[in-house]
DNA sequence: AATCTGAATTATGAATTCATTATTCAGCAA
DNA sequence: TTGCTGAATAATGAATTCATAATTCAGATT
């Protein structure tokens, strides 16, 4: 093997992007709670970069609404409230039903079939109770649709406020009920797919949007009434 | 009169979102037009200030897509494409749509008067042939609706992509049949608000941003071919 | 004991410095 | 002339340094 193999790949992004990327998935995983002071020196230190990359991270995700910046005062991780809830939500709602319009129009065969693929996958983990693999393959399928819609902006729009609420969709767990409504709701998403009924799905992405709302909603009500203050 | 009044106010907001806020009004007023490098050291000296903060401002308005960075090799104005709009305007469509909606369910008497005054501006201005108050109060209608619908979150995005338009949608010029018909869809709109028919509304809006949308894409058309080459 | 004051400490804001990567351009070869 | 090479220059990336604002906390005062 020559050691020209060796030699750790070049980094092709730049610093801060990187950052960016994981202070976001640090924040989504819970790594960085809600409500959190995030000095920045404690953070350089762990992730071992100067103040320079990691100011440039916070101002983006900033910009991103994942933290608030108060002058002088640092970072904040932005809790989520139910009135962001009920913010995002609609707008998750409304990308959700033009996606569905635009991928009808546009949704190859091969990715039709990515997705039924993922939905056998996502039934299986349902049976199992699998709730973590479900999401997952849950989250795959949403994330086909929105590339068949073929809109980067309208993907990266979406992208950024799921990011938002993506730990309380994630950690909200569903009664068994709803969770059955769900796993429906997807059987009428495929077939509004096969049938290239853009207002249909439209219509179908936004309440099944709805119905995941109102889980999270009723949790979020729970934490929030349990949490009486945490700074 | 005591001296501490004559004391320049203090600065509230830190240097990089001022920053940000004037590189976008530079952006969107054409002071740096698409395409153009914007070499950092220029505009540092240009707006008397240091890199770090110009730096942050950059990174700022590159994840709001006004900017794209390349590694190592600067910032440059994100040039509008035929591409870009068919990306954008459906997006703000549904935006309005939604908008639409929410204000019919919140509007205020006194924004719904606003709204009026407004329009008969707008409607002296557009018998003047005075398109840049017309454009004004237009913005103002919309702004108002927007406000209305009561949601930082959708405002703040719709903002944000329109800002990535709104040359181009000043600059594209109506052909007089279009602007008439332009100001007759404002009267619907305001029959919707005052109805508070939030799916007629949407609708309606949906409908004005496209015929929108026509007038652009043609003016970009002939702009690209015309301009065949300029960085 | 409770509250207030202000010095010491700590954190952030911004400028500067250093390092690394692009770019330019003069000189050379085909 | 055209195209290549590489040194010089200029730009960006990131760390460090300096300035300023916020916070903490010991000691004084009531």
């Amino acid at each position: 093997m020559s050691t020209l193999n060796q030699v750790s790949s070049i980094r092709r992004t730049s610093l801060h992007v990187e950052l960016t990327d994981r202070l976001r998935d640090m924040i989504v995983e819970g790594v960085l709670t809600a409500g959190e002071k995030v000095p920045e020196k404690t953070l350089c230190e762990k992730l071992g970069v100067s103040r320079t990359p990691m100011r440039e991270a916070l101002k983006v995700l900033a910009a991103e609404s994942l933290l608030t910046l108060e002058p002088n005062r640092g970072a904040r991780v932005r809790a989520i409230t139910i009135e962001d809830l009920e913010e995002v939500f609609p707008l998750m709602g409304a990308f959700e039903a033009l996606a569905g319009e635009l991928a009808c129009r546009n949704i190859t065969k091969a990715q039709l079939a990515d997705i039924k693929k993922a939905h056998n996958q996502m039934l299986r983990h349902f049976h199992n109770e699998d709730m973590p693999e479900y999401f997952r393959y849950n989250q795959q399928i949403h994330e086909i649709i929105m590339d068949a819609a073929a809109n980067p902006t309208l993907k990266t729009m979406y992208k950024s406020l799921a990011v938002r609420v993506r730990r309380a969709r994630y950690l909200a767990n569903m009664s068994s009920e709803r969770w059955q409504q769900a796993v429906d709701e997807h059987e009428e998403i495929i077939d509004a797919l096969e049938n290239q009924d853009g207002q249909l799905l439209g219509a179908i992405l936004k309440r099944h949007l709805m119905n995941k709302f109102e889980t999270v909603r009723q949790w979020l009500g729970e934490q929030e009434s349990q949490t009486t203050n945490n700074n």
